[in-house]
DNA sequence: TTGTATGCGTTATCAA
DNA sequence: TTGATAACGCATACAA
């Protein structure tokens, strides 16, 4: 059986009340009767029900990830990293972090729903945005303590505590990395449509074609689902349709890697005649070959910043700040080359 | 504020007792009052409180798992593949999933009395098992459900619930394909001393080596991390000590493929003048080049089969098979191939 | 069919 | 310096 207060109270004779405020190192209760308390306690091995102590105290000390409904797909590096500078950060605070999937019958709002309404965090912490993302409304409504990693699209108000990543800078600065090696006809492969940060995508590729006078051409673009063989489709498409393109942005590695693939496969020698560049870079990406010139930026920090901004607003400190965007940094490698 | 049952009481006249059991589905209570009720409850947005209810009903409906001390390493896509698959299995069965880590002042056992004497879990789940590992001590000691990733070591006594991969199995089929490609001085780049399954990978490429008659020489034997910079150094080392050496095996694909670069960075050819194998088929080892020749286990079928009988130990389902060796797959690709 | 009383284990308030 | 009592929100045994 579970060791409680009560067990350790009529072991040592004390009243339940002061066994409790002596193990919590209150002040006002002598030194020997701690001394005698807590030895008991040991011999006993007590642990405090955290449960009664969540209930009790209306905090739970413990952070919640909800992760998104598909069980399977290749996006895996970004998430895990994160959860891991999440839980980390969590940890270094005396954080928890509870971790929640959506079961096939329910929707994710009800996990939302059971997880926040149900008292069981503290806050949340958001790993991405759709458009007028109904997570976001219902965190707002209910006034609860959450930040996002990403912003709403360019469109879209934007009232809630982020961190996000500039990626219209970064997808620019790779294409003008491209366009600089002499290509003109570049192709990209743009996250879902429903996904905030697709917008800021588009937008970098756009600008940066602009700056360099090329023509924007809808029939370059493509959309997938930021996986390796949705990468491989979505090159295949655009290869198909556009034969003249001689390079393609990939919005993840993942899908760049999957265009690599295909370019590959018939006989393009990447990197010389056919430019590839990715986004996020993955482990995977320095190991490719060529390996893969892409934008990097920093999951693990931004999972270990974001939890440590969260848990100020836990606290009530105003004095952090609200919003942030945090620049990429385009690595330089071989899947991009002069064109010959 | 949040809305409990009393709100759901004072505003419906009937008693917080007739409101919980018209919620809870209970045949006694009359359905008009219940429809009634839930009536309002809607109306009022009401969540059950989960803390109280796991105070008042002894179970949590979640399950732990607590991470490694060491925030970085490239062994990521293993935890994280997972935590995914315990998460998926433990959401299809309305369990959430705790994750907790170490922070730097505590140390891991503190973390797992907090967690499982602290009540806030129904089970756990272990990842990688340690010689005399404190952590199973500490659980069969409580007597709290739990179920392992991985046995004890061959000479240690294994008796908890476990799931594990028959790697000596795995490593002698890789080794043996090795040999039968022709080659006959085969290093191994071998776990830390104290996880458990290295005795159990060790024995597979002994075995494999007795098979052929080939003597066992233990300079041919290096331990590293599971990173991809541990296995290029491990590499340098073997190489340096013993440059005869004609094939390389990596426990977890990351060593090999970082013992893959330094072979190539000394400008042998990998797949014809010189062999590595690895092991889990990460991602990246498909992606290599040359595609790394490994050992594929199911990572994320095990979490989710761990978690689905971990629930039914927590339901004392006596009927569940209590240990269990699973069968690895040799993926041949092209890192070993026939010596010239 | 509904309500009263009690308890889960802890902490806070207040009186002794 | 210590202890009795109440409260957190819910669910259960039992009475009505």
């Amino acid at each position: 059986m579970r060791v409680t207060l009560r067990d350790i109270s009529k072991k040592s004779g004390f009243s339940v009340t002061t066994i409790s405020r002596a193990l919590a190192g209150y002040s006002d209760v002598n030194e020997s009767t701690r001394q005698e308390i807590i030895r008991i306690a040991n011999e006993l091995g007590y642990q405090p029900n955290q449960i009664a102590r969540q209930l009790q105290g209306k905090r739970t000390y413990t952070i919640g990830l909800i992760m998104p409904p598909r069980p399977h797909t290749d996006d895996d590096d970004f998430f895990s990293l994160f959860l891991k500078g999440v839980t980390y950060a969590a940890a270094r605070n005396q954080y928890d972090v509870l971790v929640s999937a959506t079961s096939p019958e329910s929707s994710e709002m009800d996990a939302y729903r059971r997880i926040v309404g149900g008292n069981r965090v503290d806050g949340m912490v958001l790993a991405r945005t759709f458009h007028n993302d109904p997570r976001i409304q219902y965190l707002q409504s209910v006034n609860h303590p959450f930040i996002v990693l990403g912003r709403s699209a360019p469109d879209e108000t934007t009232d809630f505590p982020y961190i996000d990543v500039d990626s219209k800078m970064g997808i620019q600065a790779l294409v003008t990395h491209m366009i600089a090696a002499g290509h003109r006809e570049i192709g990209i492969i743009l996250p879902p449509e429903e996904v905030s940060f697709t917008a800021y995508r588009l937008a970098g590729y756009r600008e940066a074609l602009e700056k360099a006078h090329i023509p924007f051409r809808p029939e370059y673009c493509i959309h997938s689902d930021l996986s390796f063989s949705g990468g491989q489709e979505a090159a295949r498409l655009l290869l198909d349709r556009a034969p003249q393109l001689t390079a393609m942005v990939g919005s993840n590695d993942w899908m760049a890697l999957g265009a690599m693939k295909i370019a590959q496969d018939r006989g393009i020698e990447v990197g010389r005649d056919f430019a590839v560049g990715g986004y996020d870079d993955i482990p995977a990406a320095a190991q490719a070959v060529p390996a893969l010139t892409t934008v990097r930026w920093p999951i693990y920090g931004l999972g270990e910043e974001l939890t440590r901004r969260l848990l100020k607003f836990i606290d009530r400190d105003s004095e952090v700040e609200r919003q942030q965007l945090v620049e990429p940094e385009l690595i330089i490698r071989d899947s991009v080359g002069k064109k010959a």
